[in-house]
DNA sequence: GTTACGCCATAACGATCGTTATACCGAATG
DNA sequence: CATTCGGTATAACGATCGTTATGGCGTAAC
């Protein structure tokens, strides 16, 4: 159960840590493959390429982070606890998730230019579909919690979400997600204009 | 005075605006040389190689940064203005550097994977010296402005900062500076104990 | 037993990329 | 005029990488 046995899965979760670890770009495939304990060409059976390994890494994520909020916002509550409880779903997250040193989707549309023309890449689109996932639901729970503003506390929320996301990346603050909790209970307090009910 | 004459300069504005706004790993020194106008040996000649270029490319860039946040400080009048004045820096800087599309250091941070061996990287080094740069004056700043946690505050504040500079990758919210403005005033006002000197 | 299937190992291909060598040109300097 | 210097153009090298082809090995099904 440590590793699973479908070979799908084990190309998946090592493509997942080698990707977000070290980078996208530098990692080859050979070393996906290696590190999966599975020959190049299997590989290729399962998925076609590259680009398609990516897209379907970033889907499961996609698929994992949604459920893993989901499970978050209903366990709160209070409607500002569900408004504050991405950052939960991000500890559990990355806490279940393992060493990923940082977002899949940030990591991707780091590193992946747009298409010259106008044409779209589906894998940019997945990134553009976790863009909307997270400032939909963010501005959805702020206006359920009774913000006075409640595009403006998404805003701010969302620069919360991003920072730690990105603080992964410079190794601080060492805690993002508590400084991030603090801050964002500071924002929502304001906005909701009641004191913290702790 | 729009191209400025000497080769060199050219090649570092065209290495800077194509390694963060493309990438860097995807960016091929053939694509730098051509967009300075300027043949890839001239490049080597002046610059050892990619790694060296981009050596360069991020520490004219921490140079610049640090002459902003400088001035951006030296022109608030009051220690919570000066706290604040990282935003104001952010903005001016990104309004005189161009169209460059998000932050170098985070950029060559997510691409650039640390090497095995416990050896140093020079590239990565700038990086953490730019991270150093920012905690430590935003923990100064904190501490001058009478908060009562510095660290804590400047803590949310790297946030903040850090959240600017991911969210541009995001492209929301559509103004992160002024998000990062309001919710950083919120901070700060919390932890300095009065009302907002407007 | 034979067939089919999933997987592995090896090798090779085309393409891109970082880097260097070679030869050429023009202007400034003596 | 000769020389030197900074720049250009072209070509080539080695290396890496994404991708595919070939052939062989085990296991489960019929």
């Amino acid at each position: 159960m440590a590793t699973p046995p479908h070979p799908r899965e084990r190309i998946l979760d090592a493509a997942e840590a080698l990707f977000f670890q070290r980078g996208i770009a530098v990692t080859g495939v050979d070393q996906v493959a290696a590190s999966a304990g599975v020959a190049i060409v299997t590989l290729y059976k399962h998925f076609g390429g590259k680009d398609n390994l990516l897209r379907e890494v970033l889907a499961r994520r996609l698929d994992e982070w949604t459920r893993h909020w989901d499970a978050a916002v209903a366990a709160a509550d209070s409607p500002v606890r569900r408004l504050l409880a991405v950052f939960d779903a991000v500890e559990t997250f990355r806490a279940e998730a393992g060493p990923t040193q940082w977002c899949c989707f940030l990591a991707t549309a780091s590193e992946r230019p747009a298409p010259p023309d106008g044409r779209a890449d589906p894998v940019l689109d997945l990134v553009e579909q976790d863009t909307r996932l997270v400032t939909g639901r963010l501005a959805g729970l702020a206006r359920e919690a009774g913000c006075a503003d409640p595009d403006a506390v998404a805003a701010m929320l969302l620069l919360l979400y991003n920072g730690v996301l990105s603080s992964l990346l410079r190794g601080v603050p060492a805690d993002p997600v508590a400084s991030a909790r603090a801050a964002a209970r500071l924002v929502v307090d304001s906005a909701v204009g009641t004191r913290p009910q702790r």
